[in-house]
RNA sequence: GGGGCUUUAGCCAAGUGGUAAGGCGUGGGUCUGCAACACCCUGAUCACCGGUUCAAAUCCGGUAGGCCCCUCCA
């Protein structure tokens, strides 16, 4: 399998650290607002590389933080936490943000099919873990107390800008205007690994260290749970592409100093979705979430469907009618595929070519456009029987998982189900004797209620179309 | 200023040296009372300029454009 590693900068074939086993670390959410679709694109994208890794049979131990707490505005010692500024702005506690918006957030997962990992955990959960890896990295002179503050040395860490590609001499603090600068760090970039209470305002969450009350810094976090729950070792780590520094860049310092040895292999970012206007962000132009899509409309998977007709490393422009598009396209795909009698027998010569070649696509640094494509190879090959296409797109979609075979007719009441049949009754009279104007005020009238009429050479049906 | 990714038909895209997959849309047709559905047909000298090669969208160099990162961000 070739997967493209942030750390190499090219595609390199995939190993593990241990035999068919991926352990694999993503970074979650900070649960202070809603996540907007640009944020879920990467959640789908580590979900099809679980569960592809899965379907080409490796195991797959996978944990995801949620961040709750040490999030600042800004990654200097100062800012804002944006727990703190999520619950001022909802006048409510910090822990009724992170539980509101982290069941939000498995919400949203649950409608796009993404799946859980198998570990979820609060950064507030493991506050002794990151006390403990802080001391070591004091012990070691990995990092420093000053002013109230516990900073990492990032001159002691071992390349330092690998993962970044950036050159240190080329770094420069103050190139945006909001950097504020920090003049108690040895260097300007060392980051925060333990705030004190002293610098900040009074918040809820705070925990007793060895440094003072106060939290932990955002970065720590991540390392801290991925060894915490996953060892020394890490196969995998994902995330968005703006976490490539600091935030990743930092944790491999953190980590690598604390273990002593190589932590993680592999690097993998997903590209970000842009709007017609550039980046997507919460506070810039529509605020895109899930729920805004249902209320429009569509079914989450269509833009599930959307994301995986592109590549996972290639930025994405999102507009209504490109998600137009992939609508229509997923429901002609599924209309074929409903289209399907369950018959004959599976060939598993057949069934087995296909699904290499699918494996094939997905081992191609995960390319979903060439996965897709063989459903449609596979829908059209004539000399393959239906039994053996409806079981090979079903495992297709453990990895899709566009719901492809399940049939997503809307529950209607039976007195609806009554009318509309008895104005079919009564439109295909009409039909019969030539009155193809009362016909069509049927079809009509029962359109302008969101009923569309479907006529078939088995006779008609109908859909209920979203509203 | 530094760094990364990227540029294939109207749109999303595959392609990793042998003369351009697939999908959507468009246009035309079949079917239909009409329409929708379905089915059939329909499109590209691969940003530009050089180089390497018998052969390049594919490798190398350059130019131009786009997106992103350089302590909020998936």
């Amino acid at each position: 399998m070739k997967l493209y590693n942030t750390l190499t900068k090219k595609e390199e074939e995939f190993f593990t650290n241990e035999k068919l086993k991926v352990k694999m670390y993503t970074c979650g959410p900070t649960v202070y607002h809603y996540a907007h679709i640009g944020n879920l694109r990467s959640y789908i994208f580590e979900d099809i590389l679980e569960k592809g890794l899965e379907y080409i049979g490796y195991e797959v131990i996978r944990a995801m933080n949620i961040t709750d707490v040490g999030h600042l505005t800004s990654d200097a010692d100062s800012g804002e936490d944006k727990m703190t500024k999520g619950a001022k702005r909802e006048n409510k506690t910090v822990y009724e943000i992170a539980e509101f918006y982290t069941n939000a957030f498995f919400q949203d997962m649950a409608s796009l099919n993404i799946r859980k990992p198998k570990i979820i955990e609060k950064a507030s959960n493991n506050i002794k873990t990151y006390i403990k890896m802080i001391e070591k990295l004091i012990e070691l002179d990995y990092a420093y107390f000053s002013h109230g503050n516990v900073y990492f040395d990032i001159s002691k860490a071992k390349n330092y800008y690998q993962l970044s590609g950036k050159n240190p001499d080329d770094l420069k603090v103050g190139v945006r205007d909001t950097v504020e600068k920090d003049d108690f760090k040895r260097n300007p970039y060392d980051f925060v690994l333990w705030f004190t209470v002293s610098k900040f305002e009074n918040q809820d969450m705070k925990w007793d260290s060895p440094w003072g009350v106060g939290y932990p810094g955002w970065h720590i976090e991540c390392s801290g749970i991925s060894y915490e729950k996953l060892g020394e070792y890490l196969d995998i780590h994902c995330g968005g592409v703006d976490n490539i520094f600091p935030h990743h860049t930092n944790e491999i310092a953190q980590s690598e100093a604390f273990l002593g040895h190589k932590w993680c292999n592999f690097w993998c970012h997903g590209a970000h979705l842009n709007d017609e206007t550039g980046k997507m962000s919460k506070s810039n132009g529509e605020f895109l979430t899930i729920e805004l899509l249902k209320k429009k409309g569509y079914n989450p998977l269509d833009y599930r469907f959307f994301c995986l007709n592109s590549h996972y490393r290639n930025s994405l422009v999102f507009s209504y009618e490109s998600l137009d598009i992939a609508r229509n396209t997923l429901t002609k795909l599924k209309n074929k595929i409903h289209s399907l009698t369950d018959d004959g027998e599976i060939d598993n010569n057949k069934f087995l070519i296909y699904k290499k070649k699918f494996c094939e696509a997905f081992e191609n640094d995960i390319n979903t456009s060439s996965m897709i494509t063989v459903l449609y190879d596979i829908l059209k090959d004539n000399n393959l029987n239906n039994k053996t296409k409806l079981s090979l797109i079903n495992d297709f979609d453990k990895v899709l998982s566009l719901d492809l075979t399940k049939e997503t007719k809307n529950e209607i009441s039976k007195e609806l189900y009554d009318k509309i049949n008895n104005s079919i009754k009564e439109r295909d009279s009409a039909k019969k004797d030539r009155n193809f104007e009362l016909a069509d005020k049927i079809r009509d009238d029962l359109l302008s209620e969101g009923i569309k009429l479907i006529d078939t050479r088995d006779g008609t049906t109908f859909e209920i179309l979203n509203k």
